[in-house]
DNA sequence: GCGGTCCTTACGGGCCCCGAACGGCCAGGA
DNA sequence: TCCTGGCCGTTCGGGGCCCGTAAGGACCGC
């Protein structure tokens, strides 16, 4: 399910794009100041955040330099500003894109359509396999042996990441950061847990892990080669 | 160089446009209709596309999906249309970006930053091959001898560093303070261990060290291939 | 209230870091 | 020639960190 993030100060405004957006199917996140924006998008994982930069308190800018500090996720910043500087400034500051109030709501909805365009295909390697094991990402469907495996969204989206980065090496940092967000970059536990899992559903031997790999003190990585 | 393709029937516009990017060191290429777009795009790799819907001939959504059948370079579209159905039309199209005449400059410039931005910063060659190691940087993993062989953190990052300033000398002050803080340039005791390790695994012959070589007095050096 | 999922905690084991000690090489001096 | 000191390479062992695993509690859907 796309998840995308609506900060606003406007109440009413607010729950209108919640209520398109939802009409169109992805899962809504609302916030209505900076640091509960923040708050949610270190929560998980996003896949567009529309970003109004006339807030109280905490500057829509400084909101988007908060985000930028450790995801790419896609921003899409609405402004009554017609300013030209304010619109660079927004852009430079990592922004995808900038909407002037009033907008019509289809224009934001192709805008956001856009962003997700952009972030989806590019990486576009739907499907992995290997010797036992078939991973469909397009999909979100395994098969070890040839039998489906149901994973969990946790323990696919750590799948996820680690194939489509396939062969490289992934920090547990990143990891963490990913799939529960940057407050928990040390919270290695949590992993070790989760790859133990995944291990256990994918791996043919799970002790001595043949695809799942892990790198002591650095990370994990998925190989997909028979190569020793 | 990145290059630049801005499409536009009215020719003042155009210079305008071209000698503006230029002035910031992108390579321009122009066009004033939608077949000698297509024909330059084809010519040869673009960064980023600035496209005028209002094209006599062939219009300018035809041309956004003339590029879109084989590239996903990122193309900006630029329209004297305010209408709200236009816009949509043009980003479902695969358009990235929206933006009306008229416009400032520098909104366009930022917007061609962030398109490229999002692209992604061309990565740089991450791989090293000599005749007998091949050093993956981007995936953190080594080959000697065609056999992959593990590092530890400290190894890896040791390596890392004396492969990003490959052929240059790098002073064990340097080193240690990268490796284990400014508090230890010292201890140079500490990395002839390290060093030694890392020959173990790496070097063909470790005894006579062929890559990984030590400057007395002075710091360590890796140099590929053709020695002497 | 029940199954599934997420998250925490605890424990045993293996490996990595790192200090220390030793030997080799070289240059300089008695 | 022998000694000495500086710099380097190599080996070894212990302490501690990191990893895998199991078990159980918290939360949320149906």
């Amino acid at each position: 399910m796309t998840r995308i993030l609506v900060v606003d100060d406007e109440v009413p405004f607010l729950r209108a794009l919640g209520v398109s957006l939802r009409a169109r199917g992805y899962a809504v996140e609302l916030a209505k100041d900076g640091p509960s924006a923040l708050n949610l998008a270190a929560r998980g994982h996003l896949d567009v955040v529309v970003l109004d930069l006339g807030l109280p308190g905490m500057d829509g800018t400084d909101v988007l330099r908060g985000l930028r500090a450790w995801t790419s996720v896609p921003v899409i910043v609405l402004s009554a500003r017609h300013n030209e500087q304010a619109k660079v400034d927004a852009l430079d500051a990592g922004a995808d894109d900038y909407v002037t109030k009033p907008f019509g709501m289809n224009e934001l909805l192709a805008r956001v359509r856009a962003a997700l365009r952009r972030a989806g295909p590019a990486v576009e390697q739907p499907v992995v396999t290997t010797g036992h094991l078939t991973i469909d990402l397009a999909s979100k469907r395994v098969l070890a042996d040839g039998r489906t495996v149901h994973l969990t969204p946790t323990e696919w989206h750590i799948v996820d990441l680690l194939v489509r980065h396939q062969g490289k090496l992934v920090s547990q940092a990143q990891l963490l950061r990913e799939v529960r967000g940057p407050a928990f970059e040390r919270e290695t536990d949590y992993l070790r847990v989760f790859m133990a899992q995944i291990r256990r559903k994918l791996e043919p031997d799970p002790p001595r892990p043949r695809y799942f790999v892990t790198e002591p003190g650095m990370g994990y990585r998925f190989q997909a080669g028979d190569q020793e």
